[in-house]
DNA sequence: CGGGCACTTGATGCCCATCAATACGTGTGG
DNA sequence: CCACACGTATTGATGGGCATCAAGTGCCCG
């Protein structure tokens, strides 16, 4: 889902400027910041959809639930990314901060109203719906189709485009949160983590798990079959 | 994709309507007719998109290939489906005719002209675009998340849904086409109906196994957990 | 009418899930 | 500051669900 450079991520701005939501020119409307705890649900499943997000600092996860309690992560939104934009009035996925996140809302209503005269607004939320059905589209494959180990290799490519910084990628999400966005579980995507390290693909800073540094891209990028 | 009734299918231009697309206040747009033979390719992944499509007779599979053939349907497109609207240049799937099938079609081009002026049928444009990651998102959690006797219920429930008439509903596609689109074997799909078989759940017309009538529609609801 | 494709059903195997034990890192409170 | 508790991750042992391999049936189509 919106495919960012961590250069993207440093003009904050940059998504929802792209939606033609420039403060100065469209006073009615307002881009409030909110902060949200670790853990703690931005919006659940079904809630009417009255805000759009757009993450400053930390990650999200969206998901949703079987009634006995099996998860499956849609997408993981970091910053810059933009969530929520449901284009119908209810959410359908639950969402929560998976670190201590800030986040700027537009109501969705105000985007609505912009859109309807500006058709370069229309036209750009039309190709972020279709960036995320893009996502959609590939994760679906890669949930039909791959094993676990093409799964954690296309994980570690698909993160490392979009967080990595200084040649450190650091994982915001557990080895819980990686097995439900990829349908598999914790202890099978850490054998399958443990496996790159051994094969000298990946190595870990220092004693902590969630910071990854790839020395072999290309033989990763070969662990996962073209699409 | 596109939860259609069998009333929608047979008022053939409904969902090109709700496009805007009416010929006859439109004649820039031509609404052409094209019939694909049974196996035959609509279009290929990665080839300019220069048309958009509506079934108008038939059935088509849309999917992804890893390099060693392994595949991922996304979606069947049936009688009224509309296809091919991928809003960026190029197809992201491969598609094929299931069946001998009958498309109309529209260029691209024509409709991104009318959308630049027309703010209703941009509105359409990005509903449609929104069912579609709906589907999408939904068949995550499928993919990602449910045992094969779930996955074939709400298959099941799917197109019971889309293509049944008089109570029968016929599939078009073969078991290995279900697989495929349920990320499961064509030998696990057919366990799979043999035991709802069994557990009088569905029944087959005669000798044909892709005609089936289902007999207990709230035991095969219960068989898949609720969103 | 014959050949082959589609489907079913059975036997076996393997990948990943589950169950379990241990280690480690972090935060907390005495 | 350290002991302890708890959450997170790794690793090992075992099991199960689905894939794979295989055989047989029926039907469609040439």
């Amino acid at each position: 889902m919106f495919v960012r450079s961590a250069a993207d991520a440093s003009s904050p701005l940059h998504s929802l400027r792209e939606l033609g939501l420039n403060t100065d020119s469209n006073p009615i409307i307002s881009l409030n910041e909110f902060t949200y705890k670790k853990g703690s649900e931005v919006y659940g499943e079904k809630e009417p959809a009255e805000y759009v997000y757009q993450v400053k600092r930390g990650a999200v996860r969206s998901y949703k639930l079987l009634s006995d309690g099996r998860r499956q992560i849609g997408a993981f939104h970091l910053a810059g990314d933009i969530f929520g934009l449901e284009n119908g009035s209810s959410h359908r996925f639950t969402t929560e901060a998976i670190v201590d996140t800030t986040v700027r809302l537009v109501r969705r209503q105000s985007l609505e109203l912009v859109a309807q005269d500006d058709a370069m607004v229309a036209r750009n939320l039309l190709s972020m719906t279709t960036s995320n059905l893009q996502h959609a589209e590939d994760h679906m494959l890669l949930l039909g189709r791959k094993t676990s180990l093409e799964r954690v290799a296309a994980f570690l490519m698909e993160m490392d485009q979009r967080l990595t910084a200084a040649g450190i990628m650091a994982l915001p999400m557990s080895r819980r949160d990686i097995a439900d966005y990829l349908g598999l579980t914790l202890e099978t995507v850490s054998r399958a983590l443990s496996r790159l390290h051994e094969l000298g693909i990946l190595g870990f800073i220092g004693n902590n798990q969630r910071q990854i540094v790839l020395l072999d891209r290309p033989q990763l990028a070969s662990l996962d079959l073209q699409n």
